[in-house]
DNA sequence: TCACACCATGCGTGAAGCGCATCGCTCACC
DNA sequence: GGTGAGCGATGCGCTTCACGCATGGTGTGA
């Protein structure tokens, strides 16, 4: 029995609904459906009444439903106990994406140290998804990602709060000819499409640009050659002139003031993007309160 | 979070011994090590102290010790009033192995009709070691297996108790020649090995046997050519003149009588064991009593 | 010093969890 | 009454990880 499956069944017996109740659970309905089924199988008794609308708990639902309680917060405040008898050194986990953690996450620190002197940091890296459940479950105090419409990061308003750290853009670069022209030149023909380096698509960056690319004025023609899950690499390969790839400026800022990168468009498109930070809107401890004010 | 895991590190936190947890869970002890660190790891501490012998828990863990006993002592109560809301029709649950489940199951639940009348009863069948686990956390009322000193069923003496419901022997049988003869006579020679049926060696008869062949006084030499974990099937391959096999005298008392099959040894070696019939010590049910009563 | 008890680790295998695509059912609205 | 939208269940292929086995490393007692 996986623990996952009573917090499933708590947002469950709270929303009443599946598939509402699967993406705040950051799962797909389908498996969700199963995990609850599963619950089902181990406590021997069907949970859900799922015949009416909205659907309504059995008997031996409402049964277990207040063991679910009892058991998760027990554990719940047990782990905040323990992170609490360990945390006497005040470590602060940061969940964060990669690229972030290479941008970003040094200029945040450096503003905090600045002012708070030495913070104690373990940043952990990850999809969108986990960290959302690291910050969900205690796992992280903090979460830094990035924020655009099309990026559902399903975070609960209520328990949860951000603000916005730093804004950038992505761009589209790429090493240039002898006369400082870019080797790769948007937006391509459909005879002769640019060779493009892309993020995976699980990435948020990826999803950012698929936007993008959606509301172009002018249609691009790519052949995607590489595709990679982190952004680090595509920048190396636009570097050694693969092909063209959107990057953070302030990842390529260098690179472009040194004309080891060039601008891939005449006309740049603004892929305007924002970077925030989150944390759980209930009070932890004195140290993380000063880490959030610091950042404001 | 695997609920598994905390009832492994209560059982742990009463032993103080690695190896002796893992038996009593049923696990080998490299998993019962990687499930405990599993737990260390998801709630963010070291919880045991593996330096000293014996070895002792670190504050972390006495605090999930704590929560663990809550949260367990919970579940366990849920479930068991689930139980009983859908267990209004007297359902009963018996645990048992496929071979079992066609050769003594039928012949003591018509002992138990008798004296009963109508009994529920809905038949799990699976390994020795599921049986156990399933008695033990209530997911079955009874457990029929094979008993054998060489079957370790590490069940609690304090917990559980068993009777013995019946005996039988595995004999060695195979189809006859036209004469009457075995068309697979054992022993057998280096030289012209017998043809056997062999069970696959997770069966509890399989270890029976494997055990019997050990002490046997005069050597056998076989030439395995199909091996089952279902007694069924050897059965039926036997039949068909595929070889030899050793099966519960009940199981082909019909065929020996018929002349379909017929002993494969001219002294025929005694391999004896018993059927077991387990239940927690804890009263249950009345009804649960009576069946118990009526086995007995 | 040796031997044993005990927990950790490497490895190959098989089961289970996962997302995607799709189906079947129910209910509301035209 | 037909039609479409919302909702939960199911089939499928893939990947991950939990498992047992074999072995390594360390501390304790003879």
């Amino acid at each position: 029995m996986d623990h996952k499956w009573l917090e499933d069944f708590l947002v469950l017996a709270r929303e009443r609904n599946f598939s509402k109740a699967a993406a705040m659970r950051h799962v797909t309905q389908p498996q969700f459906s199963r995990r609850i089924r599963s619950l089902e199988l181990w406590s021997g008794a069907e949970l859900i009444n799922r015949a009416g609308v909205p659907l309504v708990l059995t008997p031996a639902g409402e049964t277990l439903l207040a063991a679910a309680r009892v058991s998760t917060h027990a554990l719940g405040e047990a782990r905040e106990r323990i992170r609490r008898l360990q945390g006497g050194s005040e470590w602060t986990t940061l969940f964060t994406g990669r690229t972030l953690s290479r941008t970003v996450v040094p200029v945040w620190l450096g503003r905090l140290r600045q002012s708070l002197g030495d913070v104690q940091l373990r940043i952990m890296t990850g999809s969108i998804h986990d960290g959302a459940i690291a910050l969900e479950q205690g796992g992280a105090d903090f979460l830094l990602s990035f924020a655009h419409p099309r990026l559902a990061l399903s975070l609960d308003e209520q328990q949860f709060e951000g603000i916005t750290l730093g804004h950038d853009e992505l761009i589209a670069v790429s090493a240039p000819l002898p006369d400082g022209q870019p080797r790769h030149a948007l937006p391509g023909t459909p005879e002769r499409p640019v060779n493009a380096l892309g993020f995976a698509p699980q990435l948020a960056l990826a999803q950012i640009l698929q936007d993008a690319h959606t509301r172009a004025a002018q249609p691009l023609h790519l052949r995607v050659i590489t595709e990679s899950d982190f952004a680090e690499s595509l920048h190396e390969q636009a570097l050694q002139g693969a092909g063209v790839a959107w990057l953070p400026r302030a990842l390529v800022a260098e690179d472009l003031k040194a004309g080891r990168l060039v601008l891939a468009a005449r006309q740049p498109e603004q892929i305007y993007f924002e970077v925030r930070l989150y944390r759980p809107r209930q009070l932890r401890s004195l140290h993380l309160e000063k880490i959030w004010a610091a950042s404001l």
